[in-house]
DNA sequence: ATTATTCTCTACCGATCAGTACGGAATTGT
DNA sequence: ACAATTCCGTACTGATCGGTAGAGAATAAT
Protein backbone atom coordinates (compact mmCIF):
# COMPACT_ATOMS: atom_id res chain seq x y z
CA UNK A 1 0.00 0.00 0.00
CA UNK A 2 1.14 3.87 -0.32
CA UNK A 3 2.69 5.20 -3.13
CA UNK A 4 5.20 3.00 -4.90
CA UNK A 5 8.60 3.99 -5.19
CA UNK A 6 9.81 5.53 -8.42
CA UNK A 7 13.48 4.40 -8.75
CA UNK A 8 14.68 0.81 -8.84
CA UNK A 9 16.68 0.00 -6.27
CA UNK A 10 18.57 -2.55 -7.70
CA UNK A 11 19.75 -0.55 -10.43
CA UNK A 12 20.57 2.09 -7.35
CA UNK A 13 22.57 0.16 -6.03
CA UNK A 14 24.87 -1.11 -9.04
CA UNK A 15 25.08 2.95 -9.61
CA UNK A 16 26.21 3.58 -5.80
CA UNK A 17 28.54 0.27 -6.45
CA UNK A 18 30.07 1.89 -9.26
CA UNK A 19 30.60 5.62 -7.67
CA UNK A 20 31.89 3.92 -4.35
CA UNK A 21 34.19 1.83 -6.55
CA UNK A 22 36.06 5.01 -7.97
CA UNK A 23 35.80 6.77 -5.35
CA UNK A 24 35.86 4.61 -1.98
CA UNK A 25 33.49 4.69 1.05
CA UNK A 26 34.84 8.57 2.24
CA UNK A 27 35.22 9.96 -0.99
CA UNK A 28 31.51 9.38 -2.35
CA UNK A 29 29.65 12.32 -0.57
CA UNK A 30 25.74 12.02 -0.33
CA UNK A 31 25.81 14.93 -3.10
CA UNK A 32 27.80 12.74 -5.54
CA UNK A 33 25.33 9.55 -4.92
CA UNK A 34 21.77 11.40 -4.56
CA UNK A 35 23.16 13.19 -8.24
CA UNK A 36 24.34 9.89 -9.75
CA UNK A 37 21.56 7.40 -8.63
CA UNK A 38 19.12 10.52 -10.11
CA UNK A 39 17.25 10.62 -6.38
CA UNK A 40 16.73 12.66 -3.30
CA UNK A 41 18.72 12.67 -0.07
CA UNK A 42 15.66 11.16 1.82
CA UNK A 43 14.48 8.97 -1.02
CA UNK A 44 17.89 7.17 -0.55
CA UNK A 45 17.81 7.22 3.22
CA UNK A 46 13.92 5.45 2.89
CA UNK A 47 15.36 3.26 0.47
CA UNK A 48 18.80 2.36 2.09
CA UNK A 49 18.94 3.65 5.81
CA UNK A 50 22.22 4.97 5.60
CA UNK A 51 25.17 6.03 3.56
CA UNK A 52 26.57 2.62 5.13
CA UNK A 53 24.10 0.76 4.83
CA UNK A 54 24.21 1.49 1.10
CA UNK A 55 27.94 0.50 0.72
CA UNK A 56 27.27 -2.34 2.32
CA UNK A 57 24.64 -3.26 0.01
CA UNK A 58 26.69 -1.88 -2.83
CA UNK A 59 29.65 -4.49 -1.25
CA UNK A 60 27.59 -7.37 -1.68
CA UNK A 61 26.60 -6.60 -5.21
CA UNK A 62 30.60 -6.66 -5.95
CA UNK A 63 31.12 -9.84 -4.20
CA UNK A 64 28.77 -11.58 -7.04
CA UNK A 65 29.28 -9.11 -9.97
CA UNK A 66 33.05 -9.79 -9.46
CA UNK A 67 32.30 -13.18 -9.40
CA UNK A 68 35.56 -14.92 -10.59
CA UNK A 69 36.34 -16.00 -7.03
CA UNK A 70 33.55 -18.14 -6.17
CA UNK A 71 33.37 -19.43 -10.40
CA UNK A 72 37.26 -20.64 -10.04
CA UNK A 73 35.83 -22.98 -6.83
CA UNK A 74 34.43 -24.90 -9.81
CA UNK A 75 38.09 -26.05 -11.31
CA UNK A 76 39.38 -29.37 -10.97
CA UNK A 77 42.69 -29.07 -9.83
CA UNK A 78 44.62 -27.09 -7.33
CA UNK A 79 46.47 -25.24 -10.35
CA UNK A 80 43.32 -24.80 -12.30
CA UNK A 81 41.85 -23.03 -9.39
CA UNK A 82 44.90 -20.53 -9.03
CA UNK A 83 44.53 -20.55 -12.69
CA UNK A 84 41.08 -19.31 -12.89
CA UNK A 85 41.78 -16.99 -9.81
CA UNK A 86 44.53 -15.09 -11.01
CA UNK A 87 43.74 -14.85 -14.18
CA UNK A 88 39.68 -13.73 -13.14
CA UNK A 89 41.64 -11.23 -11.55
CA UNK A 90 43.63 -9.92 -14.39
CA UNK A 91 40.57 -9.93 -16.99
CA UNK A 92 37.72 -8.13 -14.21
CA UNK A 93 40.56 -5.88 -13.44
CA UNK A 94 41.71 -5.17 -16.64
CA UNK A 95 38.62 -4.22 -18.43
CA UNK A 96 38.09 -1.13 -19.57
CA UNK A 97 34.99 -0.54 -18.71
CA UNK A 98 35.02 -1.14 -14.78
CA UNK A 99 36.32 1.36 -12.46
CA UNK A 100 39.94 0.67 -11.91
CA UNK A 101 41.10 -1.40 -8.96
CA UNK A 102 39.02 -3.11 -6.14
CA UNK A 103 36.23 -1.86 -4.34
CA UNK A 104 37.51 -4.40 -1.76
CA UNK A 105 40.51 -2.65 -1.48
CA UNK A 106 40.37 0.57 -2.11
CA UNK A 107 36.72 1.10 -0.65
CA UNK A 108 38.53 2.02 2.26
CA UNK A 109 42.34 0.95 3.17
CA UNK A 110 43.12 3.53 4.88
CA UNK A 111 40.00 6.15 6.31
CA UNK A 112 39.36 8.84 9.34
CA UNK A 113 39.05 7.10 12.66
CA UNK A 114 34.85 7.49 11.95
CA UNK A 115 34.61 5.03 8.69
CA UNK A 116 36.97 2.41 10.80
CA UNK A 117 33.67 0.08 10.92
CA UNK A 118 34.15 -0.05 7.11
CA UNK A 119 37.52 -0.62 7.09
CA UNK A 120 37.36 -3.45 9.51
CA UNK A 121 34.33 -4.94 7.07
CA UNK A 122 37.01 -4.64 4.14
CA UNK A 123 39.51 -6.39 5.85
CA UNK A 124 37.01 -9.15 7.35
CA UNK A 125 35.76 -9.75 3.83
CA UNK A 126 39.33 -10.01 2.54
CA UNK A 127 40.24 -12.62 5.37
CA UNK A 128 36.79 -14.73 4.65
CA UNK A 129 38.09 -14.65 0.98
CA UNK A 130 41.42 -15.86 1.92
CA UNK A 131 39.97 -18.56 4.20
CA UNK A 132 37.93 -19.37 1.32
CA UNK A 133 40.81 -20.33 -0.60
CA UNK A 134 42.76 -21.63 2.04
CA UNK A 135 40.18 -24.42 1.88
CA UNK A 136 40.43 -24.88 -1.52
CA UNK A 137 43.87 -25.92 -1.60
CA UNK A 138 43.64 -27.61 2.04
CA UNK A 139 40.84 -29.83 0.24
CA UNK A 140 43.75 -30.02 -3.04
CA UNK A 141 46.39 -31.08 -0.63
CA UNK A 142 44.07 -33.81 0.97
CA UNK A 143 43.23 -35.19 -2.87
CA UNK A 144 47.16 -34.93 -3.48
CA UNK A 145 46.78 -32.26 -5.55
CA UNK A 146 49.21 -30.63 -4.04
CA UNK A 147 52.92 -31.74 -3.45
CA UNK A 148 53.67 -32.94 0.72
CA UNK A 149 55.66 -29.82 1.49
CA UNK A 150 53.12 -27.14 0.23
CA UNK A 151 51.41 -25.34 3.01
CA UNK A 152 47.99 -24.21 1.86
CA UNK A 153 47.85 -21.44 4.05
CA UNK A 154 51.43 -19.62 2.68
CA UNK A 155 49.53 -20.57 -0.65
CA UNK A 156 46.81 -18.90 -0.35
CA UNK A 157 48.63 -15.64 1.13
CA UNK A 158 50.37 -15.91 -1.69
CA UNK A 159 47.23 -16.22 -4.26
CA UNK A 160 45.38 -13.19 -1.76
CA UNK A 161 48.33 -11.26 -2.12
CA UNK A 162 49.10 -11.40 -5.80
CA UNK A 163 45.21 -10.70 -6.21
CA UNK A 164 45.66 -7.40 -3.74
CA UNK A 165 48.66 -6.39 -5.78
CA UNK A 166 46.89 -6.97 -9.28
CA UNK A 167 43.64 -4.91 -8.23
CA UNK A 168 46.69 -1.50 -6.85
CA UNK A 169 48.30 -2.10 -9.99
CA UNK A 170 45.47 -1.75 -12.08
CA UNK A 171 44.08 1.48 -9.93
CA UNK A 172 47.26 2.51 -11.54
CA UNK A 173 46.19 1.98 -14.83
CA UNK A 174 47.61 -0.93 -16.26
CA UNK A 175 46.06 -2.36 -18.87
CA UNK A 176 44.83 -6.16 -19.08
CA UNK A 177 47.69 -7.31 -21.04
CA UNK A 178 50.20 -6.25 -18.13
CA UNK A 179 47.95 -7.69 -15.58
CA UNK A 180 47.26 -10.60 -17.66
CA UNK A 181 51.20 -11.01 -18.02
CA UNK A 182 52.02 -10.88 -14.34
CA UNK A 183 48.94 -13.36 -13.63
CA UNK A 184 50.78 -16.08 -15.98
CA UNK A 185 54.08 -15.03 -14.57
CA UNK A 186 52.59 -15.47 -11.01
CA UNK A 187 51.35 -19.23 -11.72
CA UNK A 188 54.99 -20.46 -13.20
CA UNK A 189 55.92 -21.61 -10.49
CA UNK A 190 53.04 -23.43 -8.69
CA UNK A 191 53.67 -26.33 -7.65
CA UNK A 192 52.10 -29.18 -8.71
CA UNK A 193 51.58 -32.47 -7.36
CA UNK A 194 51.39 -33.80 -11.12
CA UNK A 195 55.30 -32.50 -11.47
CA UNK A 196 55.97 -34.30 -8.84
CA UNK A 197 54.61 -37.36 -9.28
CA UNK A 198 56.50 -37.37 -13.07
CA UNK A 199 59.83 -36.96 -11.25
CA UNK A 200 58.52 -39.66 -8.79
CA UNK A 201 57.63 -42.08 -11.79
CA UNK A 202 60.35 -41.43 -13.66
CA UNK B 1 65.54 37.35 10.76
CA UNK B 2 61.78 37.55 12.68
CA UNK B 3 60.40 35.41 15.54
CA UNK B 4 61.80 31.62 15.00
CA UNK B 5 59.53 29.02 14.08
CA UNK B 6 58.78 27.37 17.72
CA UNK B 7 58.28 23.64 16.60
CA UNK B 8 61.07 21.45 14.56
CA UNK B 9 59.54 21.17 11.36
CA UNK B 10 61.23 18.11 10.40
CA UNK B 11 59.75 16.68 13.61
CA UNK B 12 56.46 17.37 12.46
CA UNK B 13 56.66 15.81 8.92
CA UNK B 14 57.24 13.14 10.78
CA UNK B 15 54.41 13.11 12.72
CA UNK B 16 52.51 14.11 9.69
CA UNK B 17 54.06 11.21 7.96
CA UNK B 18 52.85 8.91 10.88
CA UNK B 19 49.34 10.50 10.47
CA UNK B 20 48.96 10.12 6.58
CA UNK B 21 50.11 6.55 6.91
CA UNK B 22 47.60 6.04 9.30
CA UNK B 23 44.65 7.71 7.87
CA UNK B 24 45.36 8.21 3.93
CA UNK B 25 45.02 11.42 2.68
CA UNK B 26 41.41 12.02 2.81
CA UNK B 27 41.10 10.47 6.00
CA UNK B 28 43.43 13.10 7.82
CA UNK B 29 41.86 16.34 8.78
CA UNK B 30 43.85 19.49 9.64
CA UNK B 31 42.24 19.40 13.41
CA UNK B 32 43.76 15.86 12.85
CA UNK B 33 47.21 17.30 11.93
CA UNK B 34 47.23 20.40 14.18
CA UNK B 35 46.36 18.50 17.28
CA UNK B 36 48.96 15.72 16.11
CA UNK B 37 51.59 18.51 15.94
CA UNK B 38 50.81 20.85 18.37
CA UNK B 39 50.56 23.89 16.69
CA UNK B 40 47.56 25.66 15.43
CA UNK B 41 46.61 26.18 11.58
CA UNK B 42 48.11 29.65 10.89
CA UNK B 43 51.00 27.17 12.28
CA UNK B 44 50.90 24.73 10.10
CA UNK B 45 50.02 26.65 6.87
CA UNK B 46 53.11 29.00 7.33
CA UNK B 47 55.53 26.28 7.56
CA UNK B 48 53.99 23.68 4.73
CA UNK B 49 51.36 26.02 2.73
CA UNK B 50 48.81 23.60 2.26
CA UNK B 51 47.45 20.33 3.54
CA UNK B 52 48.60 18.95 -0.03
CA UNK B 53 51.91 19.85 0.10
CA UNK B 54 52.21 18.70 3.93
CA UNK B 55 51.67 15.21 2.47
CA UNK B 56 54.15 15.60 -0.31
CA UNK B 57 56.63 17.08 2.28
CA UNK B 58 55.74 13.28 4.45
CA UNK B 59 55.58 11.14 1.39
CA UNK B 60 59.20 12.47 0.43
CA UNK B 61 59.94 11.25 4.27
CA UNK B 62 58.43 8.23 3.59
CA UNK B 63 60.42 7.28 0.75
CA UNK B 64 63.71 7.81 2.51
CA UNK B 65 62.36 6.29 5.71
CA UNK B 66 61.07 2.96 3.86
CA UNK B 67 64.45 3.17 1.95
CA UNK B 68 64.96 -0.88 1.63
CA UNK B 69 63.96 0.04 -2.40
CA UNK B 70 67.04 1.83 -2.67
CA UNK B 71 69.25 -0.15 -0.59
CA UNK B 72 68.04 -3.75 -2.47
CA UNK B 73 69.82 -2.10 -5.02
CA UNK B 74 73.08 -2.37 -4.00
CA UNK B 75 72.61 -6.37 -3.92
CA UNK B 76 75.01 -7.91 -6.28
CA UNK B 77 72.41 -10.39 -8.15
CA UNK B 78 69.06 -10.28 -9.96
CA UNK B 79 67.99 -12.62 -7.12
CA UNK B 80 69.28 -10.87 -4.00
CA UNK B 81 67.87 -7.52 -5.48
CA UNK B 82 64.47 -9.11 -5.42
CA UNK B 83 65.05 -10.86 -2.64
CA UNK B 84 66.15 -7.53 -0.77
CA UNK B 85 62.93 -5.86 -2.07
CA UNK B 86 60.39 -8.69 -0.84
CA UNK B 87 62.20 -9.19 2.37
CA UNK B 88 62.84 -5.02 2.70
CA UNK B 89 58.78 -4.83 2.43
CA UNK B 90 57.73 -8.00 4.41
CA UNK B 91 60.16 -6.12 7.07
CA UNK B 92 58.92 -2.54 7.05
CA UNK B 93 55.33 -3.43 6.85
CA UNK B 94 55.60 -6.44 9.51
CA UNK B 95 57.25 -3.80 11.85
CA UNK B 96 54.37 -3.27 14.08
CA UNK B 97 55.83 0.05 15.10
CA UNK B 98 54.67 0.82 11.87
CA UNK B 99 51.66 1.89 11.03
CA UNK B 100 49.88 -1.09 9.14
CA UNK B 101 50.18 -0.80 5.49
CA UNK B 102 52.21 1.15 2.57
CA UNK B 103 51.46 5.32 2.97
CA UNK B 104 52.50 5.39 -1.39
CA UNK B 105 49.33 2.55 -1.62
CA UNK B 106 47.18 3.66 0.82
CA UNK B 107 47.58 7.30 0.82
CA UNK B 108 44.97 7.79 -1.74
CA UNK B 109 44.00 5.05 -3.76
CA UNK B 110 40.68 5.70 -4.39
CA UNK B 111 39.31 9.29 -2.94
CA UNK B 112 37.21 12.42 -4.31
CA UNK B 113 38.10 14.28 -7.54
CA UNK B 114 38.90 16.86 -5.62
CA UNK B 115 41.79 15.11 -4.60
CA UNK B 116 42.80 13.68 -7.52
CA UNK B 117 46.02 14.87 -7.94
CA UNK B 118 47.34 13.61 -5.03
CA UNK B 119 46.10 9.94 -6.46
CA UNK B 120 48.03 10.39 -9.59
CA UNK B 121 51.22 12.05 -7.59
CA UNK B 122 51.18 8.22 -5.70
CA UNK B 123 50.37 6.37 -8.78
CA UNK B 124 53.25 8.39 -10.74
CA UNK B 125 55.95 7.36 -7.74
CA UNK B 126 54.76 3.48 -7.96
CA UNK B 127 55.43 3.64 -11.44
CA UNK B 128 58.70 5.53 -10.62
CA UNK B 129 59.32 3.02 -8.53
CA UNK B 130 58.59 0.00 -10.58
CA UNK B 131 60.46 1.42 -13.47
CA UNK B 132 63.56 1.92 -10.69
CA UNK B 133 63.48 -1.94 -10.36
CA UNK B 134 62.61 -3.04 -14.61
CA UNK B 135 66.04 -0.96 -14.95
CA UNK B 136 67.84 -2.91 -12.58
CA UNK B 137 66.60 -6.03 -14.18
CA UNK B 138 67.74 -4.77 -17.47
CA UNK B 139 71.10 -4.45 -16.31
CA UNK B 140 71.14 -7.56 -14.55
CA UNK B 141 69.85 -9.15 -18.40
CA UNK B 142 73.01 -7.56 -19.93
CA UNK B 143 74.93 -9.17 -16.99
CA UNK B 144 73.72 -12.31 -17.81
CA UNK B 145 72.19 -12.06 -14.26
CA UNK B 146 68.74 -13.31 -15.92
CA UNK B 147 67.69 -16.08 -18.58
CA UNK B 148 67.23 -15.14 -22.06
CA UNK B 149 63.53 -15.85 -21.78
CA UNK B 150 62.65 -13.78 -19.17
CA UNK B 151 61.46 -10.61 -19.58
CA UNK B 152 62.52 -7.68 -16.77
CA UNK B 153 58.85 -5.58 -17.49
CA UNK B 154 57.09 -8.77 -16.63
CA UNK B 155 59.49 -9.62 -13.48
CA UNK B 156 59.34 -5.86 -12.44
CA UNK B 157 55.88 -5.75 -12.92
CA UNK B 158 55.66 -9.21 -10.78
CA UNK B 159 57.56 -8.16 -7.85
CA UNK B 160 55.91 -4.69 -7.79
CA UNK B 161 52.55 -6.95 -7.49
CA UNK B 162 53.89 -8.54 -4.94
CA UNK B 163 55.06 -5.64 -2.45
CA UNK B 164 51.44 -3.65 -3.71
CA UNK B 165 49.66 -7.20 -1.95
CA UNK B 166 52.30 -7.40 0.65
CA UNK B 167 51.12 -4.02 1.55
CA UNK B 168 47.49 -4.66 1.21
CA UNK B 169 47.70 -7.35 3.66
CA UNK B 170 49.95 -5.68 6.10
CA UNK B 171 47.07 -3.13 6.25
CA UNK B 172 44.49 -5.87 7.19
CA UNK B 173 47.11 -6.96 10.16
CA UNK B 174 48.76 -9.96 8.96
CA UNK B 175 52.47 -10.35 11.11
CA UNK B 176 55.74 -10.23 9.87
CA UNK B 177 56.36 -13.78 9.82
CA UNK B 178 53.11 -14.22 7.63
CA UNK B 179 54.87 -11.52 5.38
CA UNK B 180 58.26 -12.90 5.51
CA UNK B 181 56.66 -16.49 4.73
CA UNK B 182 54.93 -14.80 1.20
CA UNK B 183 57.91 -13.04 0.36
CA UNK B 184 60.09 -16.42 0.35
CA UNK B 185 57.25 -18.14 -1.80
CA UNK B 186 57.48 -15.35 -4.08
CA UNK B 187 60.88 -15.90 -4.36
CA UNK B 188 60.94 -19.28 -5.08
CA UNK B 189 60.34 -19.61 -8.76
CA UNK B 190 62.58 -16.36 -9.59
CA UNK B 191 64.16 -17.23 -12.69
CA UNK B 192 68.05 -17.67 -11.71
CA UNK B 193 70.48 -17.45 -14.56
CA UNK B 194 72.58 -20.16 -12.08
CA UNK B 195 69.87 -22.54 -12.52
CA UNK B 196 69.63 -22.31 -16.15
CA UNK B 197 73.51 -22.39 -16.40
CA UNK B 198 73.55 -25.19 -14.38
CA UNK B 199 71.38 -26.88 -16.96
CA UNK B 200 73.20 -26.16 -19.70
CA UNK B 201 76.26 -27.48 -17.96
CA UNK B 202 75.02 -30.50 -17.01
C1' DA C 1 65.44 51.78 21.45
C1' DT C 2 63.38 51.46 17.19
C1' DT C 3 61.81 49.23 13.18
C1' DA C 4 61.09 45.40 10.26
C1' DT C 5 60.09 40.84 10.12
C1' DT C 6 58.09 36.56 11.28
C1' DC C 7 55.88 33.84 14.24
C1' DT C 8 51.47 32.34 17.09
C1' DC C 9 47.03 33.02 18.53
C1' DT C 10 41.82 33.60 18.49
C1' DA C 11 38.32 33.76 15.76
C1' DC C 12 36.46 33.41 11.76
C1' DC C 13 35.33 32.35 6.40
C1' DG C 14 32.35 29.92 2.88
C1' DA C 15 31.75 25.26 1.49
C1' DT C 16 30.59 20.81 2.33
C1' DC C 17 29.73 16.84 5.30
C1' DA C 18 26.00 13.16 6.71
C1' DG C 19 21.48 13.20 8.02
C1' DT C 20 16.41 14.91 8.77
C1' DA C 21 11.75 17.65 9.64
C1' DC C 22 7.96 18.55 7.30
C1' DG C 23 4.47 19.41 3.88
C1' DG C 24 2.43 18.12 -0.41
C1' DA C 25 1.72 14.53 -3.94
C1' DA C 26 0.70 9.95 -5.34
C1' DT C 27 -1.06 5.46 -4.65
C1' DT C 28 -3.23 1.87 -1.94
C1' DG C 29 -7.27 -0.61 0.41
C1' DT C 30 -11.89 0.10 1.83
C1' DA D 1 -15.06 9.02 -2.20
C1' DC D 2 -12.25 8.51 1.64
C1' DA D 3 -8.62 7.35 4.90
C1' DA D 4 -4.27 5.33 5.50
C1' DT D 5 0.13 4.90 3.89
C1' DT D 6 4.27 5.84 1.54
C1' DC D 7 7.10 8.58 -1.34
C1' DC D 8 9.25 12.86 -3.03
C1' DG D 9 11.04 17.65 -2.82
C1' DT D 10 12.42 21.76 -0.38
C1' DA D 11 14.81 23.39 3.02
C1' DC D 12 17.08 22.85 6.81
C1' DT D 13 20.22 20.99 11.04
C1' DG D 14 24.73 20.98 13.60
C1' DA D 15 29.25 19.50 12.64
C1' DT D 16 33.25 19.52 10.12
C1' DC D 17 35.94 20.53 6.03
C1' DG D 18 40.34 23.24 4.29
C1' DG D 19 41.96 27.69 4.67
C1' DT D 20 42.65 32.67 6.34
C1' DA D 21 42.25 37.69 8.41
C1' DG D 22 44.05 40.35 11.70
C1' DA D 23 46.07 41.41 16.04
C1' DG D 24 49.57 40.70 19.38
C1' DA D 25 54.03 38.64 20.83
C1' DA D 26 58.79 37.57 20.01
C1' DT D 27 63.01 38.08 17.66
C1' DA D 28 66.25 40.10 14.36
C1' DA D 29 69.00 43.93 12.32
C1' DT D 30 70.08 48.75 12.86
Amino acid sequence: MGRPREFDTEKAIARAMRLFWSQGYEGTSLTDLTEELGITRPSLYAAFGSKEALFLKALDLYETRAGYREAALAAPTAYAYAQALLEGAADLHGDKNNPPGCLGVQGALACAPQSNSIREELARRRRVGEATIRDRLKRAKIEGDLPAGADPADLARYLSIVIYGITVQAAGGATRKELQSVAKLALQNWPRASNLKRKRDA
